[in-house]
DNA sequence: CGACGTGTTGATCTCTCTCAATTAGAGTGG
DNA sequence: CCACTCTAATTGAGAGAGATCAACACGTCG
């Protein structure tokens, strides 16, 4: 785990959500980019209002965006999973307006930082598909600023728990009885939903007693699939059958 | 007002704080774009859920994108001011998943449902352009989400009614001393910051009282921007000086 | 072993919601 | 010109979801 993939052998393709990819594209790919970086949960890959960040796909592990204010009040945006292409908004503004936090141990593949352009020119199939990222990540958001905005505290960790779940059960081939890896803290879930962390604790244990999930060791279980559907009130279910990896 | 006005002749380019285009692209995009429509104010210009959803620039007025829960509660996602372009997300997903509605009476200038792509292959520096506005747009949203998320009713309103200001300002050559028009009503603005009407209402009879705007016969006054800045804790002030224009 | 992070829980408080009316202005039709 | 309707703004009273504050438990780790 200490020397650099190639995107020829990149084991985040084989996955059937990848769309598949030119091999000149892949080799173009691979020429813009750099070495793979390894950060350590915690890590700040982009912290508030740097200036130079870094243009990179998540390629092992979760990480969050999130954005904080002067007194500490803290708001996650949204979280990262492998394939999710993060640094675009950075290079839309002079610096980035949002902090960027491994949460759990972390592969990187970070791009040079002209190679947004010189995907665009030299691979339009590419450069459309970059906006078909940007595009798909806010579709995330506008969900989480529903459940923020206007969904009660149950409603908005239902959504929250099926959302990643099924996000991250798409990048496994089967999901285990025990569930999904889950490293988010309650504080996590808290700053995402904008509630406290007592009432995000009290909620989680209101909806697991309710035989909804479970969260044991670090590993999130679906028990009760339909219930918490119909809580969350989630349509069209959001996650796209193929999309684009860059 | 019946007629199509020609790019080569777009009002909307003459203002500074749009990209200057080469007379290459701008003839390009005028063969992508269709008929100028006119929308009267409540018009739904998309959907939720809608299929085939159109892709467009808003050329005047104001417009807003929502979302809605099955019973009822709406959040509204972001507004939508002249020379933002509409419809991406649909693009990436198969039906819309949130809906468009003119707030005011609207002009749009659509385009050919494959001018994404088209534009993409066939001029990279406007994909790039187009990745650019959708990176732009997230980033307005995730302002959103703190807010929603993360600040008091009164701190919302202030950064609502700032950030507003100065989108729109930006389209003025001068702001008259009536202050800049300001269709939003007070439900709508209740429904973009998650909050009730009635607490809406007296959050924002608070802020006035202060001293800090005024919002008459459809006109939004900034009357202490230090104060209203300080309540709304916005830092880098999120406009860029200049943006791309599709 | 003490420090620290995370989970857990009780008691209290308050911001914001809900419900209900009332007012004002614009538009419509007779 | 006036009743009628509709939308948006306005305001009061009461209720409640969720915040705040304060402990305590437990596991890990240097």
């Amino acid at each position: 785990m200490g020397t650099t993939i190639r995107c020829s052998e990149c084991p985040l393709r084989e996955l059937a959500m990848f769309q598949p990819i030119a091999d000149g594209h892949r080799s173009m790919l691979e020429s813009l980019r750099l070495a793979q970086q390894y950060k350590p949960a915690g890590a700040t890959l982009i912290s508030e209002g740097q200036v130079d960040a870094p243009l990179f796909t998540l390629f092992s592990g979760w990480a969050y965006r999130f954005k904080t204010l002067r007194d500490g009040r803290r708001q996650v945006l949204n979280f990262l999973l492998p394939g999710d292409f993060v640094g675009l908004q950075e290079k839309v503004a002079d610096a980035a307006l949002h902090g960027v936090e491994a949460l759990t141990d972390v592969w990187l593949c970070p791009f040079r930082r002209d190679a947004l352009w010189q995907i665009h020119s030299g691979a339009p199939e590419l450069g459309y598909a970059i906006t078909w990222l940007a595009a798909h990540e806010e579709s995330l958001i506008d969900e989480n600023l529903l459940s923020v905005g206007r969904r009660n505290a149950a409603e908005r960790i239902a959504t929250l728990l099926l959302v990643l779940y099924k996000r991250a059960a798409a990048l496994l081939d089967s999901v285990p009885p025990e569930g999904i890896e889950f490293p988010l803290t309650q504080q996590l879930i808290a700053d995402a939903m904008g509630l406290s962390l007592a009432h995000t604790h009290r909620t989680l244990r209101v909806l697991e007693r309710m035989g909804l999930h479970r969260i044991r060791d670090g590993r999130l279980q679906i028990v009760n699939p339909r219930s918490l559907e119909r809580l969350a009130d989630i349509w069209a279910d959001g996650q796209p059958a193929i999309r684009p990896l860059i």
